[in-house]
DNA sequence: ATGGCTGTATTATGGCACTGATGCACCTCG
DNA sequence: CGAGGTGCATCAGTGCCATAATACAGCCAT
C-alpha cells in the first residue's frame, strides 16, 4: 500500500526546489555566488530546463536569489540564514505536529530515534 | 513559499485513506466493525461516493477489510496491529531517514522536540 | 416479493498540475 | 558588431484527480 507519502512520486520542481534549498543552506551554494544557469542544472539533473527555472522561481520570489538578467542567479548576502530560519519556522508549525501525532499513532518516540544515523 | 509539503493540497482520496487508516488504528473503527458506507461517508465528508470508494479501495486489497457485497465492509481481525506494524515500518524506513536529516539540517534535534505535546 | 440499504461498473467531463519544445530579450566578452 | 551565454514568455500536450449521472448486483427486514 501507500502510493502516498512524498517520494519520488513529488514533482520534479519540488525536489530540485529542495535540494536547492539544502544546498544554499550548506554552503555549497556560498552568497554571492552565481547558481548553476537553468540550462546546466536541467542537463545535468536530467531534467527541463523550464523545470528547473520553476524552482528557481519561487527563490526570487522570496528574495533569495538576485536575478540579472543576460547573467545569472546570484544568492543574496545571509539568504542562507534567512532561508534555514525560515524552513525552520515552516517545519515546526506545519510539518512537525503532524509528524508527532502520526509517530505517537505509531507507537514511536521521537528520543529514541534521535539516536540512530 | 512552501506550497509543499503535503497538507491540504494533497489528493481527497488520500487524505480518506489516512482518516480511515487513524480510525482503525486507534481503534474508533473496531475490528469486526462495519465501516461507514461509501455513501454515508461521501455525505458526512461533503466528497463524492466514488471518491470515497476509491479511498476504501486500497484497504480492501491489503485484507484488512471484507467486503461483503450489498451490505457493507467490515474491519477484518487484527487488522488495527497489522496496520500499524506495516504503517511503522513504511515510517521508519522510507520517511524517517529524510526528516531526521531535513532536522540535522534545520539545526533541530528530535530528542528535544519529543517533549512538546 | 418489495423497498431500501449495501458496494460496484461504466462513461463522460472539467479542471489543474506537470512537463515539454521553441523562440525571444537581455547581457558580456572578444 | 556578433557569438554565446543568460533568464523568460508563450503555446501545447499529457495525465491525474474529482465530479457527475446512471445503472447494475447483492443482501435484508418488512
Amino acid at each position: 500500500m501507500n502510493p502516498n507519502r512524498p517520494h519520488s512520486n513529488r514533482p520534479v520542481y519540488l525536489k530540485l526546489r529542495d535540494q536547492i534549498a539544502a544546498a544554499i543552506i550548506d554552503g555549497a551554494y556560498p552568497e554571492g555566488a552565481m547558481l548553476p544557469s537553468v540550462r546546466a542544472l536541467a542537463a545535468e539533473q536530467g531534467a527541463n530546463p523550464l523545470t528547473v527555472a520553476k524552482a528557481y522561481q519561487q527563490f526570487q520570489n522570496d528574495g533569495l536569489v538576485e536575478v540579472q538578467r543576460g547573467v545569472g542567479m546570484y544568492v543574496v548576502k545571509g539568504a542562507a540564514e534567512r532561508l534555514r530560519a525560515r524552513e525552520r519556522e515552516a517545519f515546526l508549525h506545519e510539518e512537525w505536529p503532524e509528524i508527532r501525532s502520526r509517530m505517537r499513532r505509531l507507537g514511536l518516540d521521537p528520543a529514541d530515534l534521535a539516536l540512530s544515523s
